[in-house]
DNA sequence: CACGATTTGTTCGTATGTATT
DNA sequence: AAATACATACGAACAAATCGT
């Protein structure tokens, strides 16, 4: 006989569960406050530390949110930004397809860091020598809020100090079309996901391991030549990309 | 002063950077076993919990996994399917859009469950009474790897004894195809991410809180009434959706 | 096949640091 | 400044899974 439970049965899986019955019957509700973890310790008549284990099972998850000094909420879900895709049209304008329901308005793209590419793999999508691949870490916001990382890699030959000619906070496909007087059209898109690093928390705020939308792909140019390979990650709890067909 | 470090000086924090670091270094390779945790805890000199705590800062970002009894690994990391979305075409025959780099062949689609919907703002989405809408949730496979958990609701009303009239394995769309005599068309495709649960991890493996892929959207006929409101979801790690516009 | 050694998983106890109120 | 609440760290013990003998 066991005297403790395991796996499904152990102790902090079931507080987890019971905790997220609780916060599913409204019992504390979205923003507010739950006990405290010595409160829980006493109700549960179990060790704090495995009530921090069952709350991380929800921390985990994003059911509940902790500040120190300050308690453990239950999450606030945040406005969905819908970011359409015009399922026909390849021309990257840069930001005229990015739209939505609750309205994404003055969209603009910060430069976070410069360099050579760190990454593999990427030199062989642009089609270029690896030691022509410069990498570029912006941060794209609307409002001032700060909805995406993203990480563009493009050949250093073909667009010098990209950086010092970037006009104030355009996206980069305007960059592209203004400085340089290039139109990027789409060559592919992907969406995946991953989860939140140290980079994307820092900006994007979150937890680590948060999951993110990733949209990656290639543009050209009219003649079907590389522009660059972008990867943007954004916040799932903040926006979907949505493609209609009518 | 502080005896301790903290937040990103802390010592679990550090130790995860190091063995972070040393994993990119290629000192323990793709599928390859790492030292013991009691190893660790020798060769840091900390207690094992504050290994454990480094060690679940990478298996929060999946670069490593643990197995009990047997030790700690390397991710091995999986081929990606590649699931081509042609931008262009509506029409959503079943399976047919599913092609892939690594070959999706043998698509097969399974039930598991079949209930009223638990949810709530799916039967909006189909413009029906709440009470009519039925769910029901799949899991689709190629070569008898499972790669996919849908959820489906549609109206109980129209499509009667769906489970029963179910053909073999085949997809949704053909099911309704055959069965049922209808063609479903998109209406809208949307792409957002979310975080493993139980019924993920059981059907999919992977860990739970582990990214995985949504597509959503809403399926309608040849007159434009809605057929069903589908959420799937796919191990980020596995798979991604690619839409070419060349 | 049984058994023991090894390894990760879970739980308790205790102490101290840091942030918030 | 004090109280409160979460974050980090150490020590110990036992449970469960795995693997080789």
């Amino acid at each position: 006989m066991s005297r403790r439970g395991y796996g499904r049965d152990s102790v902090y899986r079931t507080i987890a569960l019971q905790l997220q019955n609780r916060i599913n019957a409204g019992e504390w509700l979205a923003g507010q406050r739950m006990p405290t973890e010595a409160a829980l310790r006493e109700e549960f008549g179990v060790n704090r530390l495995t009530i921090r284990d069952a709350l991380d099972v929800l921390r985990q998850r994003g059911v509940i949110e902790s500040r120190q000094g300050s308690g453990t909420f239950v999450t606030n879900p945040m406005p969905v930004l819908e970011i359409a895709v015009d399922p026909a049209s390849p021309v990257d304008d840069g930001s005229g397809h990015a739209s939505t329901r609750s309205v994404i308005h003055n969209v603009n793209e910060s430069v976070l860091a410069e360099g050579p590419d760190p990454d593999d793999g990427s030199a062989h999508r642009l089609a270029i020598p690896r030691e022509t691949v410069v990498r570029l870490d912006t941060v794209t916001a609307t409002a001032g809020d700060p909805f995406a990382v993203n990480s563009y890699w493009l050949d250093g030959r073909r667009f010098p100090h990209l950086t010092e000619s970037w006009i104030g906070d355009a996206p980069l496909g305007t960059v592209l079309r203004d400085v340089f007087g290039v139109t990027a059209f789409y060559d592919w898109r992907a969406f995946s996901a991953t989860a939140a690093g140290d980079l994307e928390v820092e900006h994007l705020g979150g937890r680590p391991g948060a999951p993110l939308v990733v949209r990656d792909g290639v543009s050209v140019d009219s003649d079907g030549i590389p522009l660059y390979y972008v990867r943007r990650r954004i916040r799932a709890d903040r926006a979907a990309y949505v493609l209609r067909y009518r």
